[in-house]
RNA sequence: GGGAGCAUAGCUCAGUUGGUUCAGAGCAUCUGCCUUACAAGCAGAGGGUCCGCGGUUCGAACCCGUGUGCUCCCA
């Protein structure tokens, strides 16, 4: 049969991913398998895919492609998050580009909105996935809003409302103005951002009247003195002592104020005097409850100033800043403006400064839940690969905060609690159950229509932490049948960013909910970075469009190229010549393809073989047993670039350039037909064992070697069990690779070109391991004859490998000085090596110190140097005569 | 300000309880080759103060201390 020239990606993509799913072999039920389960964390259902989903999604296809082929029951479950900041500030933005403003909008016609554009764009990612080739379970795909997952999120915030885990309050939380909508701590991006220092004066009064004296305050918010409750100095603060007790007029508004003092204030930092804003700034807020200061709030929700202000309300905050400080300059109270470089915190969806605002909203009151989930992971009954993140985990875990769940949003799960006119409320699944507890609970009849449901909707979060068993249903049909079967889940593999937002939340939620860890090992991928190592963004442009690389290089080499630059744990510094790699990779296994096809038709039983093939077929299959096991001990420490760094070398350089070569018939040659199975036979384990990370050429390569059944196909073939390796034929295999390099390196230093032909006669006290691999050597080294001496051959090029010389004999005379050179460094070397041996061995205290077995190396050692140095002296005596 | 991690070849990284003269791999670079599957290839070569300093030890890339630089998390 005559092959392409080229691997033919896209076709065999898409053929076989079809055939993949014709023959259902991605989906997965419960049987009498071992299961091997894995949910993929769901992407923004409006998401494209990027680097980081190919990252985090090859991971996890090659782990499940794997568990397959390993003969487990491999599920992986898809789906998507309905992102509810993110969904909503899109379509929210669709809208405005239509000329349709959101508050124009009821509730329900703005959610009409949102689904058909999540009907339109959602799940355009999936699709994406499977081009990169993953083997996901796609009748289970699931959606953050579907209706049963809706119900139990909804059924999850009654359950902890019920406990007493989730309560209403007003705090200080984050807000985002754009948006308009609370955000919890971990959305909050903090940046270092070069700001202004401004340092101000505050007058002082003195019996009622305001005198010519002031303090100095700094802030780098002056937009904000307008809500200043107070002037907070250090106790000891000698400069400020007088003024204990004093007020101080806030300029511009006169408003006088009180000067208090509190040890939270630093000395040193700006004059050593505080503004006290408790509406706008957490810490002001904590030290006005401790001082019971008046919050007065100058903003409104979208970041412009209110009526309280005074001044320049309505405007935003930052033209206020601008405008203020303008105000203050022409009245005298700037004293001076400094620059000053903070960190400043802003929203991670629509990256604006977020603002420090009192709100009402819901909370989970997290101690108690998190106790028994830090407890999990310390105990290790959950692993962290790599483990430096359970230090992180425990120390974030220790010190949680209450989860601020409501979000100012229509797009997502709408909180479930019923309101009167007063502000009574009850918490119910439905109006019907909330109106008949309402009844209950405050003894007055309301009708259908008097109550009214909470505006704002859950945070993203909130539904994506029972992910790994509402996957299977598990609140609404609890204890079903996928549900016993497939949870707890094997392993999750995600971004160490989300450890907080998800993971930790994930396994509260399986604790709390099922009783159960949700997966029992964490793998967490590095952050895909660009060549200059900077993260890739929409901003930057950095980030490549990866159906492009698909297209361009094949989805088995864009594969290989992200996991060939990620070691485990670290970040991961891509550039595009990695996927040239993978493309490379491919060419290499088509072309050794193409030489083992044209061998086919050249099979004989009788006399081709000169006897070495047997050895080279012995060789590597103990060489391919020895890497599967390396391969299975790297898979299970989740060190997958190694792995696959093993397997390509393997193929390689293991077998494309050293065992086909010594296979390889003469031209127009006969092959003998045993070795010629035996090839096919690793050819096959070989594309068997890189299935996992390169599933589209191995299938095509392993359709081609042999005519197949209907079924027979890599991605279902179950590994064979690992043999036992006979160490005697390694080694061999190892001395043969070294003296065809070593031979071929002296020809090419004597000027001998690699076709020339030499004698070669050899002295060795072991000339039956020689006799196994004499035609081999033959060939590669293009010797004409072999012989075997026991003594120097004049006339001819020594080299030493291991105890054993190998005389060249040359048709040309050469100039030996190249070779005496060599010599003479091999011998100053060794000598040196000696020399530091036996330095070691006379020092009495290694020989009292050292363990025995490291003493006996060390004289081992020595005994082998001594021999070489004898061996080259030999040579080299030869040499002069 | 508090905590964590990292520093090895031009780049990205290995280096498994301290023990070959141990300093390694891949990529990149350079040299020679269109050798009967593969120039997307083959055969070779060069390249390092294992961040600095001090200590422990018979022995340190590895352990301890310290300095410097970088990254991340939290306030």
């Amino acid at each position: 049969m005559e092959l392409n020239k080229n691997f033919d990606h896209i076709q065999a993509e898409e053929k076989w991913y079809a055939h993949a799913i014709e023959k259902n072999y991605f989906s997965s039920t419960p049987d009498d398998r071992e299961p091997y389960t894995i949910v993929m964390p769901p992407p923004n259902v409006t998401g494209v895919l990027h680097m980081g989903h190919c990252l985090n999604n090859t991971i996890q296809d090659v782990l499940i492609r794997r568990a397959r082929m390993e003969g487990k029951n491999a599920c992986w479950v898809p789906g998507t998050d309905h992102a509810s900041i993110a969904t909503e500030a899109k379509v929210v933005q669709m809208l405005r580009e239509k000329g349709i403003q959101k508050a124009s909008l009821s509730r329900d016609e703005f959610l009409k909105y949102a689904w058909e554009w999540k009907e339109k764009y959602g799940g355009i990612i999936l699709q994406q996935l499977k081009k990169l080739g993953c083997s996901l379970d796609w009748n289970r795909t699931t959606f953050t809003m579907d209706p049963d997952y809706y119900n139990s999120v909804i059924g999850v915030f009654i359950d902890l409302y019920n406990k007493g885990s989730i309560y209403r309050g007003k705090r200080m939380i984050n807000w985002d103005p754009k948006a308009k909508t609370a955000l919890s701590d971990e959305e909050v991006i903090r940046k270092e951002t070069k700001q202004k220092l401004y340092h101000l004066k505050y007058y002082i009064v003195n019996e009622g009247k305001t005198t010519s004296d002031y303090i100095t305050i700094a802030t780098v918010r002056p937009e904000t003195i307008m809500g200043d409750s107070a002037v907070c100095v250090h106790p000891d603060d000698e400069r400020y002592k007088h003024l204990h007790g004093k007020q101080v007029v806030v300029p511009l508004i006169n408003r006088s104020i009180p000067v208090i003092t509190d040890e939270y204030v630093t000395m040193d930092f700006g004059s050593g005097a505080l503004k006290v804003t408790p509406a706008h700034d957490i810490n002001d807020y904590q030290l006005g409850q401790k001082h019971q200061l008046e919050i007065i709030d100058i903003l409104n929700e979208d970041g412009t100033l209110n009526e309280t202000a005074q001044i320049f309300v309505g405007e935003d905050r930052f033209v206020a800043r601008k405008k203020i400080v303008q105000e203050l300059e022409t009245h005298g109270y700037l004293l001076k403006t400094e620059d000053y470089t903070s960190e400043v915190g802003y929203s991670e969806r629509t990256d604006v400064v977020a603002e420090p605002r009192l709100s009402l909203q819901w909370w989970v009151d997290m101690k108690k839940i998190a106790a028994p989930a830090l407890e999990v992971v310390l105990n290790e009954e959950i692993n962290f690969y790599p483990p430096k993140f359970k230090n992180l985990y425990r120390h974030w875990m220790e010190n949680i905060k209450d989860w601020c769940i409501s979000r100012q949003l229509w797009w997502g799960h709408r909180i479930p609690a019923w309101y009167d006119d007063q502000g009574n409320y009850v918490v119910a699944a439905n109006e019907t159950e909330a109106l008949a507890q309402y009844r209950e609970q405050f003894g007055r009849n309301v009708e259908s229509g008097q109550l009214k449901q909470d505006e704002d909707c859950l945070d993203t979060w909130f539904s994506s932490w029972l992910w790994p068993f509402e996957v299977f249903n598990g609140l609404n049909n609890p204890g079903n049948k996928d549900l016993a079967y497939y949870y707890p889940t094997n392993t999750l593999v995600t971004a160490p960013e989300i450890i907080f937002f998800w993971v930790a939340r994930m396994i509260m939620a399986g604790i709390e909910f099922q009783n159960q860890i949700p997966f029992k090992e964490v793998y967490f991928t590095g952050i895909v970075r660009d060549k200059q190592g900077r993260k890739m963004s929409k901003s930057l442009g950095n980030s490549p469009d990866l159906l492009e690389l698909i297209e361009r290089y094949g989805a088995d080499a864009c594969r290989f190229g992200i996991l060939i630059a990620s070691p485990a744990g670290n970040d991961l510094l891509w550039d595009e010549s990695s996927n040239e790699q993978g493309r490379n990779f491919n060419n290499k296994i088509w072309n050794a393809l193409k030489l083992v096809k044209m061998w086919e038709q050249r099979t004989t039983h009788t006399g081709a073989s000169t006897g070495n093939e047997h050895f080279a077929v012995n060789w590597f299959g103990n060489r391919l047993e020895e890497v599967k096991d390396e391969v299975a001990t790297l898979m299970k420490q989740f060190r997958l670039s190694e792995a696959l760094k093993t397997i390509y070398s393997l193929i390689w350089d293991d077998f494309c350039s050293w065992y086909l070569e010594w296979v390889k018939p003469g031209m127009d040659q006969p092959i003998e037909a045993v070795v010629y199975e035996r090839t096919i036979d690793y050819f096959e384990e070989l594309l068997q064992l890189l299935h996992p990370f390169m599933p589209f050429i191995t299938e095509e390569a392993y359709h081609l070697l042999r005519n197949r059944q209907e079924t027979d196909d890599l991605t279902i073939k179950i590994y064979k069990t690992v043999q036992k390796t006979d160490p005697a034929v390694l080694q061999l295999g190892t001395l043969l690779k070294e003296v065809i390099s070593t031979l071929r390196d002296t020809k090419n230093k004597h000027q001998i070109k690699p076709k020339d032909a030499i004698q070669l006669a050899i002295e060795t006290q072991h000339e039956q391991h020689y006799n196994q691999i004499e035609s081999i050597l033959k060939k590669q080294i293009h010797i004409e004859t072999i012989s075997y001496t026991k003594a120097a051959v004049p006339q001819s090029i020594t080299v030493v490998i291991q105890k054993d010389k190998f005389y060249l004999i040359p048709k040309h005379e050469v100039d030996n000085s190249a070779q005496k050179a060599q010599l003479e460094k091999d011998l100053e070397y060794l000598k040196g090596f000696l020399s530091s041996v036996e330095k070691k061995l006379n020092n009495e205290r290694f020989i009292q110190n050292a363990k025995p077995e490291v003493v006996e190396a060390e004289k081992r050692k020595k005994e082998d140097a001594e021999t070489k140095i004898r061996t080259i002296e030999e040579s080299l005596a030869a040499l002069i005569v």
